[in-house]
DNA sequence: TATGAATGAGCGTTCATTCAT
DNA sequence: TATGAATGAACGCTCATTCAT
């Protein structure tokens, strides 16, 4: 009964993906419009709707996909071996969060789980990332006095912090480097 | 003739806030809608945008008002004796950013200036705010390797880290303020 | 085999008439979606209209299935022996009908034939019900200078005419019978 | 502060109302379209829900301007002198209500009051029909035994069945005229 | 017979914001 | 300053029906 489905079903959902990721690249997150989307796929509104609850269902898809590939990456460095390593590897992924304040808003809306038997695909690459996170800073040359959870968390809060900061107009991509390596020295190696 | 025209235009720009102020207490920030705001007053539209900017411009007054009453209210501590204590005496303030998503979300979008020239309502507060911590931390019981300035950027940035998980369905009140404790505690007492 | 097809065939189709009358009397008939009736039963969507020809097909199977269980009743009343006890016998029937507008829009489409060889449930309900009021109608203390099939095409008309006036929302159930009364008194014992 | 409304509202208002009309006229009540009207019309669809509630509000005025064209029509003739005279006076409302099975249907749902308050423009004529049939009924040469209101009444009643029965298939309108001539007569002239 | 993905086309909605008067 | 009509553009929705497999 939930057999015959793959195929076609599936063929389409990946063309609306593609496309989606398509316009996404051309036109940015915010830019990207629904109607626009089915009618280059050439489906019907409906079936758009018949695969993903709605946009920011998809837009959940199409970010978190982005998260996953600059995860991919990050996971390759197999060790921090100071503060500015951390920064320097989790960089990437601030400047994607912060590259639209749209991107911003979905991934502050989704990344908490909604409810707990539907977690989103943002909230997974943020569990995905803090383990990624906790892993490496295991055997890092950091504090010894807490946890790597605890170190993880204080890295996401500051990594926030920062990026909210940095969609304001005064703050540029640099600051928010600089900022987060001096907050990050005091919060990972206290003297 | 010109003073009555001023005075008539105040007395105009305060009934809508006046209005306004109702209207949030009794339905919310989010669900205010400029359309009843003016028809309650008993002016048109386009007056209401005489008056303010847009909707944020409003908003960011209301809200404003709002952090600066709780700001009063924590400028009567004037020690900070223990990591408790700042998360006691911050507590307020963080429950009504998280009382609406929608709050939140203004406060994040407003907190940072926009333009040099045109600081905010809730940027002011946010200025005041700063101060304010850093001049109770100074004196308190806290790691000194730091400034005061840092430290109250930590604080910042675990709180609106903070509030930002309980917005979401799986985080309650409760586990905000304990995770808070525990935070800060790293943040501000390493040993 | 083919007679065992059959069998699973009807009974696929006994299981889809059974769960619709459930979620009739569950949500009415307006709410029957079949969607729903399809996943209940766990059939396909396709299924269903092997078996029947459209969403009304169904309906009029259904809806004229409670107006023949409500002729069924009429029947045991053998004479009318005045316009009230026309009225009282009736009631059921056009109570029935004047349940869901949704009803009433179905029963009017499909009260006529919509082609000679496709007389539909409903429509065979009609002519019995005539039949049966022809009938009664013969043998009652009414008036003889039309015919009994004049008479009860009287009796329809103001019954549908007080359907209508009743799914409105200023007349009640009890005009309705009221009503009736007098405009069949009017109809069926001119002085 | 009602007044400033007139010129560009009213004007844009007639404007939508004079293309509804024309396309009615092209196409029929049930395949005028919104979005065609307003793109015709060269507004947004806002403006036309800022004019009317919504689509069946629209056809409410225009099915009523028609039915308040045949009505001062009919208002020309000043005595019913047979039933004949009666059927062919009203003839021409029944084939305009019975010319679209969706004038039809709006003619049905609308023609009662939904609460006092809102009378709608369908229900208006409705009441200036009977009206004018109860003046004209006073005078003809029908039955005393009742009251003109009840005598319209059952006009009405035999009207709405034969306009019902008319939009079945197998009915035509020239059915439609003899058998109401037929019923009205039983039903008016009693023997 | 059975499947179930896809269709389709329009409606109603939203409401801050603008702009000619 | 004040007015208020008009804008706008996309979203979500609906859900019976079809059709290729």
């Amino acid at each position: 009964m939930a057999r015959a489905k793959q195929l076609r079903s599936l063929k389409t959902r990946e063309r609306l993906l593609g496309s989606a990721r398509e316009f996404v690249s051309d036109v940015g997150f915010e830019e990207l419009r629904i109607e626009d989307l089915v009618s280059t796929v050439g489906v019907a509104k409906g079936t758009f709707f018949a695969h993903f609850k709605d946009k920011d269902s998809l837009m959940d898809i199409l970010i978190a996909e982005r998260i996953n590939a600059l995860l991919d990456d990050m996971e390759t460095v197999h060790n921090f071996d100071s503060v500015e390593h951390v920064v320097a590897s989790i960089m990437p992924l601030l400047m994607f969060i912060s590259s639209e304040r749209y991107v911003f808003d979905i991934f502050l809306r989704l990344s908490g789980a909604l409810a707990v038997e539907e977690i989103g695909k943002i909230a997974e690459t943020i569990y995905r990332y803090d383990c990624i996170l906790i892993d490496r800073l295991k055997s890092g040359p950091f504090r010894q006095d807490i946890s790597a959870e605890l170190l993880s968390e204080g890295i996401q809060a500051f990594s926030v912090s920062s990026i909210a900061l940095s969609l304001c107009a005064l703050h540029s991509e640099q600051n928010l480097e600089n900022r987060l390596v001096i907050q990050l020295n005091a919060w990972m190696c206290p003297s």
